[in-house]
DNA sequence: TATGAATGAGGCTTCATTCAT
DNA sequence: AATGAATGAAGCCTCATTCAT
């Protein structure tokens, strides 16, 4: 209610051509905004700082988006969708099973590796509870398939008496991730503290190395083949 | 006034009793902040929220710790101190090798587990690229001697034939951590995005049960008993 | 959470002398408020407008009052206080009962008619159905004492034998509010629609002798000296 | 194309249908319109939850009616056509005065009862100070002949020996405005204040029943009938 | 006649920080 | 050693409006 003074607002002028491209200026704002959330997280990235490096503009992020908690959740859900489509690339259906679970580690080693802002917004994610992810639908049904792939390696390895039964596929998912991940997310304060940078090439190879002999290790049994 | 005695404000007529202990204070403060980095990060957390909840003022914030980030790094600081005070607290010198190693990734587990704060501390300082830490002589100091227990552990098995040789200590450490850090640090997410709740007293000791394995096999020799 | 970019911010920094003086700025601000709440309503009025006309700053209005509806509520019992202190002057407690209602509605009406901002505010409150008002004790706990005065007169008028009975205090405070209250806050478009200044000197005098005679002839029996 | 033809898009092929009905349209946000003012103001009102709310879209908004402003003065004629529209439905002429002046105020106490959005126009186009209402010679020519019904009423009263010489049929309809008004416009802050729901079925029907009296006490001679 | 995309200007609020006492 | 008042800069978001189609 009131009885407001009459300001003349809105309104563009500018010369500039405007796109009237939808699709691509929700794209654009979403992947400037990826990087900014990864790189800054959630309270610590900045709204006029994502308009400014946009081809849009501010005002068109809230258009497409709602509000800054809108569009870090489609920054999120865009981290995932594009980790688990490259993730859909890996086919290890035609090698035997520990060659297959060694394809597989290296892979998810790599592939974390490769993929900083992705790592960097799940741990952001977990900063925050997880509680964006929990509103989102898309990230649960991309993730619950990517035990499948695992699962079905693991049990062809059983059924092979190659691998030790026992283990649940989540449970080996679970270790896997956490060797690729961490090597990824505490790299900094790791390097800061022992004065090595652990990103160096030869570091990078050494731990690779450790990791896929670890879950290999984990898994095989005895006599099978090597396991390193 | 007496030169060099405190003067008492605020006596015996006034209801309000002041505490004047600036040690006290000090910690008081740093209690806090150390509370609300943890939960809302760097730029998460409010100077005005941490004064709130302190005995003390948001004047007296700034008078002892600068800044904002001055406050945080001895945050930071704090985490660290505390939790490798904890780990000086294991003492595994009496056992045998294998025994000992067993001890050490069940106490790292455990203790990772038991501070949830010192892990988000950790992840919130990774995303600032360990900036913070960096500036901390106190930090590196802490932690350098934190390799040293294990690779006493491990020495100790490969002379006696337990440990199979090659592996530095190091990198031992640094597969440890992962598996035990990545268990707090990203409860959250997998958890919702699996619809398992991995906090849980069964899942927990799954998982703890599967650390220690990994590293065992990852590090004993085959005939060195079991390995389990 | 996040990984904040570092910028300096804040800081006073002006040569300006400033007042320290807290009872007099939030008095200042509440003043001004007041005013412009008065004139355009809670969500025509602007923060900014008022801070620009303050000796104060925009922030200081935060300080003070949390927010636009925070300083809306408190400019809302100010205006009630304001008016129902001024009310408290008149005493009619010497008068008969009709010379003493007479008094009370010269007087009612008198001050409607000084009191326009307070008018404003209250058709304010009711566009928003009074739900600031009810957040308010200090606004019931100042009218609710207004009843009193006329209840008084009505009894008294009754008792002698020069008021009819059977009305109810509350009732009649209804009317002559009505009366009152209408002819300023209706001016507008009543004066717009029939192409008369109802605020002009002879219209204002013919309104309120209408306004008397009518609670009087309302209240007053036949026999009662006049009632003009 | 035909000239002069409507075109229908979205033919019997599409799945949507267009309604193509210009006054429909215009009608349609009209309506919406005249609810959010009412409800919210002139500047509490949005143009995004109207366009929302209508059948039609914002873009068709600006096409009808220009600006907000242009939209709130139709809302505003709208409110008093339909209101006058129903007051010429009262027909007094066959009753004498008394019973006539009667009628009168019942109808106007009720109508105003039941048309509280008018109310709520009628004020915020006051806090507006009437300057939409001033550029509306449509509004003015409605209302004008409203003193009409009235001042026949008392015309005839008087001639009949029944009313008081002396008043004016503008002052007349002023009062009987007044307590009508008032009794729809102050409902909200007046039960807040007193905490009992003045617009309860009991409440009502006893500020009616004192509304009619004092406005019959008024006009009417002594010895007429009553006034009751 | 109608639509969805786009816009600039400004609105409210919050933040870390510092001054006067 | 300690406090409450004060501050500027920036943060997020919303509004009426218009363009391209």
């Amino acid at each position: 209610m009131d009885a407001g003074k009459k300001v003349r607002r809105g309104g563009p002028d500018s010369g500039v051509t405007r796109p009237q491209d939808p699709e691509g200026t929700r794209r654009d704002i979403l992947e400037i905004a990826s990087e900014e959330f990864a790189l800054n997280g959630l309270s610590g990235a900045r709204i006029d700082e994502i308009a400014a490096r946009t081809r849009s503009s501010k005002r068109m992020i809230y258009y497409y988006f709602g509000d800054k908690e809108g569009l870090y959740l489609r920054a999120l859900e865009n981290a995932y969708r594009r980790v688990r489509e490259g993730e859909a690339k890996l086919d290890t259906d035609g090698l035997p099973p520990l060659e297959a679970l060694r394809r597989l580690v290296e892979f998810t080693f790599d592939h974390h590796h490769q993929h900083e802002e992705f790592i960097r917004m799940v741990m952001i994610e977990n900063i925050h509870h997880g509680q964006y992810l929990e509103r989102s639908d898309v990230i649960r049904s991309l993730n619950v398939t990517a035990i499948d792939h695992i699962a079905r390696i693991y049990e062809r390895g059983v059924a092979s008496g190659v691998f030790r039964a026992g283990i649940e596929a989540i449970d080996l998912h679970w270790q896997v991730s956490a060797l690729c991940f961490f090597n990824v997310s505490n790299r900094a304060t790791f390097s800061k503290i022992f004065g090595r940078d652990m990103g160096a090439a030869d570091e990078l190879a050494k731990l690779r190395r450790n990791t896929i002999d670890m879950v290999l290790r984990f898994v095989a049994l005895p006599g099978a083949a090597d396991g390193k």
